[in-house]
DNA sequence: CGTGTCCATGTGACCGGTCACATGGCTTTG
DNA sequence: CAAAGCCATGTGACCGGTCACATGGACACG
């Protein structure tokens, strides 16, 4: 069960071991409490102290050992992020925002992820989270994997989760979310109002299967007496957006597709290329996120705008909140906002 | 200097404290050190007594603290990634293979970003870095801010770097990287080849002129006798990239071009295409990285592949290697490869 | 059969901080 | 001027592991 773990010695060889609280206190000529206090901005030290303490701290180049706080404290000042993968733009981004604004609340940030959701992986994704020392935990569970560590977590362990708008529901953590829903409707209404008689979804893996998108471009069709057509199922690879996309170039009543991201719409976009119809030409095609690059695409992508780093911020303001009890500032989270560019047009004339 | 950092509670209250290894050995009837034994898989062990300590862990739910652990030891296991960007693709992938190969290892992961390679920022992340919790540091240096951490970075943190080749000489670090001087002349080899001139390059941020990259481009083309043009810088941002593509496609004369990386790539392609100018028709462009949508592109990009995860892996190996002087199974590094798609042709007859 | 060795196990100190409480000086107050 | 209170500081125990060393029993060997 304990696997070997190559051990990466904290003490350095440099030397003698580093400076500890002690060693400052002696060449201060005061105890270690007193480091201590200054150390944590108590307000009761004499500011001469502090100042010679602070002195001598610099002289020695003294580093407090976060092992040993956290362990004499019982508190960690850490925050883990458990993620399914760091390549994904969503996932990278969010992972970004929780990282920066940590970072300025001096907490040091872990990354843990769970390949799959395979029982095996989740499984031993919650061991390693259920650590007290991996501090709060940021489950982003935009997919399977996330939300299954999410409801495996015990409840004793602090945890808030990114998830997607409407996914999710039961467990009783905190859920922060962009709401996609308004955005996914406007993009339907838009295509519809360009004067395309329905539109199509291409969706990306999702917890639930009502995602917020899903909903919003629903809801916008029925209530416009428009087709549903049926959802066509891509996974996070590129390949499978491809091919949902190929199934989509074959039939000629397709005109319009919301994608369940930028990289599913690039996708698509070449399915439909090689069967010789032509965006915005042929069909509209609308993605989702704005990867930074979605504005120079050829012809540029018409996407859905998402705050990631943002959700990463508030992802992070809430676990400090839940863990600490201090409510904090609200994280404005800009909802999610079509862009019209050059990748949607008017249906060619029948 | 000492910022307020919110704490996170490692003692849940839930129920009473998490069990410790004596109350692990009081239920075992055995005294702690025994407990340590099995936790640390050491040799003199009764079989018996292991299974009994064993049974007793399990049905406690007990959970070593890793900053006990760390404290009593002097090691710690851990090891902490300082990336300038998590969302780029390759910082992203190779953070992933980092994660991965430190996982199987049973080593904790730790994420900082340096945010730009002003004096602060480095500062700011060494001093993090310098903790001995921060464990072995693998420093992603692709860049400026990369690179400056890495030569800011007293002697005696055990750390190693993911550069760009032939970058970044002086320091004694360990530098892992990926070839891609090879790939590089092959590409401009190739485009030769295919009746082109000469091969235009829109760099992308290095931390030295003289990148792998651009040696085996500038390389080729003195060899073969072809007109060295000036090299193109581009930033990070795709805007960058796009406004070098623009200067670009105003010149006639550029029938081929290789970009530094493939978002590069499409940003040129854009202003290659707003000025009129057919790709592959017109001009023919090369990527780096090959992003995983590259094949799906249209026209789908010739590029050159770079496997980020395994360089990833090859950080970790190297960095366990270095910290507890145990070599380690060395791994295999792909050479970059160039994958020939459709983004390049022979130049159009003149 | 005495004794040396090895094995399984236990004991006490320690890692570097924090916490709870004690102390002593100075100021405030009745 | 004594009692009370606050402030600056110090002392000892403790967090949950690990390390170094001690102990006692089983077995082997001369």
């Amino acid at each position: 069960m304990t696997g070997r773990s190559s051990g990466i010695p904290a003490r350095r060889r440099g030397r003698e071991a580093a400076p500890s609280i002690r060693d400052v206190a002696a060449a201060a000529g005061v105890s270690y409490q007193t480091v201590s206090r200054v150390l944590n901005d108590s307000p009761n030290v004499n500011p001469d102290t502090r100042r010679q303490v602070l002195d001598v701290i610099e002289r020695l180049g003294y580093r407090p050992n976060r092992a040993a706080r956290a362990l004499g404290s019982g508190r960690s000042s850490a925050v883990t992020v458990v993620i399914a993968n760091t390549t994904l733009y969503g996932y990278a981004s969010t992972l970004q925002g929780v990282e920066e604004a940590a970072r300025l609340k001096g907490l040091a940030v872990g990354v843990r992820v769970v390949e799959s959701d395979r029982p095996v992986d989740v499984r031993h994704a919650v061991e390693y989270v259920s650590d007290p020392n991996a501090g709060g935990i940021v489950v982003i569970a935009f997919d399977a994997a996330g939300a299954g560590v999410l409801r495996a977590l015990p409840a004793d362990v602090p945890a808030v989760a990114a998830t997607e708008a409407g996914g999710l529901t039961g467990t009783p953590r905190s859920m922060i979310y962009l709401d996609e829903r308004q955005a996914a409707a406007d993009a339907t209404k838009y295509l519809l109002s360009l004067g395309h008689r329905t539109v199509h979804h291409v969706a990306i893996p999702s917890e639930t299967g009502t995602s917020a998108r899903q909903a919003g471009w629903r809801d916008t069709l029925e209530r416009a007496g428009a087709p549903v057509p049926a959802v066509v199922p891509a996974g996070w690879d590129v390949r499978s957006a491809y091919l949902a996309g190929r199934g989509l170039a074959a039939d000629p009543d397709v005109t319009a597709i919301l994608c369940g991201n930028d990289d599913t719409a690039m996708a698509v976009r070449r399915a439909l290329h090689e069967a010789g119809r032509d965006v915005p030409g042929d069909v509209s095609i609308v993605g989702f996120d704005d990867v930074p690059g979605a504005a120079y695409w050829t012809p540029a992508l018409t996407t859905v705008r998402m705050d990631f780093v943002a959700l990463g911020r508030a992802c992070l303001a809430a676990i400090v909140a839940e863990v600490t009890g201090v409510p904090q500032p609200a994280v404005e989270l800009a909802p999610p906002s079509l862009v019209v560019r050059e990748s949607t047009a008017p249906p060619r004339q029948a």
